[in-house]
DNA sequence: TGGTCCATGTAAAACGTTACATGATTCC
DNA sequence: GGAATCATGTAACGTTTTACATGGACCA
């Protein structure tokens, strides 16, 4: 349910076209909220219909037109109403952990190559978090509200990442007494 | 996709009924994955068929018949696939972000309350993976490949609770500034 | 001429959620 | 007498993923 509710925050923020928002789902909005542009064209048509939102067609000439969405008085309330109820935790899927909890079916060595390549990918999204924390967020003390709060999910996506670097170190450096010395 | 490789990981550990299954996903096995007991006996039928598990029926006279379920040489196989396969990084989807993007919205207070409440919810399942950690895991030194593998993903859970709660503290402390005096 | 970017979508299959359904036993 | 535990499922619906589809502009 909640794809819609992320649409409407980051449209909110600034009006787009569809190719915009899965560009943003790809990059900063990736930080809390993933989606394909498949999933969000066809949200759009659904908010579209149920009047949250609405398209300008904005015609372009060395580039396919576009439709800029934003959204109606409808779709702020129809947000609101989501903000005032409380979340529960986040169902917890990790393809990662699951080949871990089974690790001991491979070889160690394998396993910890596999922890290597994960850490790597967490580092890359750490620095990318951070170029954004110096680009956009050079002075926290001058922040607006708004800006405070996005920052705030900014900071979430670097602690999380720092947790992983560090969970993926303990975890290569115990798995490496088993290269070393197989049981 | 990972559902089955899940189910499977937790039938080799220890054969079992879908209702026993469903605990586990409820309880240890969830600090990886979640599934609800109907995702679960459905998979199995699946897995059934793809002759990747087997049943056994298991006759009670206090209590319902049961079906124990054991992985098969095939779907040992069909797992060890999977785990030779490097796997890529989950999707982030966490409403909470979402909630907090567009938290400008509503009151301040609101949002510091909901803080507090999701603060409580890591607080608690975080006890719950220490006592886990206590009572299963009291000497690191002498566990076996196996349980050093499970050990890690449990260490995962953990850090990343303690992640959350550090954040928690982080963005309440930023927000009580809102509320003793707003903008 | 081959790849990437812009821009939008459809369709089928897999996966996940919610609600419904049953029935004995055990504990308070 | 009522609730929880054990134990298994079906059905409908909603969401997500994967694959397919189009077509011009621009760059090397």
């Amino acid at each position: 349910m909640a794809l819609s509710h992320a649409i409407l925050v980051s449209l909110l923020d600034c009006p787009s076209s569809g190719y915009d928002l899965a560009k943003r789902f790809d990059g900063s909005v990736g930080f809390f909220w993933d989606a394909s542009h498949q999933q969000i064209y066809r949200e759009l048509a659904k908010l579209e219909a149920a009047n949250h939102i609405t398209a300008e067609t904005i015609e372009q000439d060395a580039r396919p037109n576009k439709k800029l969405y934003s959204v109606t008085e409808s779709g702020k309330t129809f947000l609101m109403e989501w903000l005032d109820q409380s979340v529960s935790l986040c169902p917890i899927k990790d393809d990662l952990l699951v080949k871990l909890y089974g690790g001991y079916l491979i070889e160690p060595d394998a396993m910890v190559k596999e922890l290597r390549q994960q850490r790597k990918l967490h580092q890359t999204r750490l620095v990318e978090y951070q170029a954004i924390e110096d680009r956009f967020f050079p002075d926290v003390e001058a922040l607006s509200q708004k800006g405070t709060y996005q920052y705030l999910t900014l900071r979430n996506g670097i602690q999380f990442e720092q947790g992983w670097l560090k969970w993926c170190d303990e975890a290569i450096a115990t798995l490496q007494s088993f290269v070393e010395s197989p049981e």
